[in-house]
DNA sequence: GTTGTGACGACTT
DNA sequence: AAAGTCGCCACAA
């Protein structure tokens, strides 16, 4: 895997709002390489902490939290993503309304 | 080279 | 709703 496709990943990753979230497919999609989530996930598993990314706004398609119940990491991405208003129930992350995914999910243009 | 395992996703049972 | 299946591919063994 090239340097430059983690490098991208995590660009996109850091471009997240604060109280949004976005998938691992469409971060992909944002850094160039369509079709590649899983990618995303492993740039997440490496990437330096020194980065400070913002792992936890990064969900699964559903939107939900793609570690299994009952572990640490999903504890703490639903304690961070409830920090920053918003809400998880049952590994999801609920959306108030039909036309309030446009603004849960940031889209990139 | 092959196999199994993922911080995935779309689709079909 | 829940579980399979398959496509995707990086990585370790």
């Amino acid at each position: 895997m090239s340097n430059e496709a983690l490098e991208a990943i995590w660009q996109a990753v850091r471009k997240i709002p604060r109280g949004h979230v976005a998938t691992y497919g469409s971060v992909a999609r944002l850094a160039g390489l369509p079709g590649r989530a899983r990618l995303v996930g492993h740039a997440l598993k490496v990437a330096p902490p020194k980065l400070r990314l913002p792992w936890f706004r990064v969900v699964g398609a559903g939107p939900r939290i793609s570690f299994p119940k009952n572990t640490r990491q999903h504890a703490e991405q639903s304690r961070l993503l409830r920090s920053e208003g918003l809400a998880v129930r049952s590994g999801r992350v609920l959306r108030r309304s039909a036309d309030n995914l446009d603004e849960l999910l940031w889209k990139p243009r």
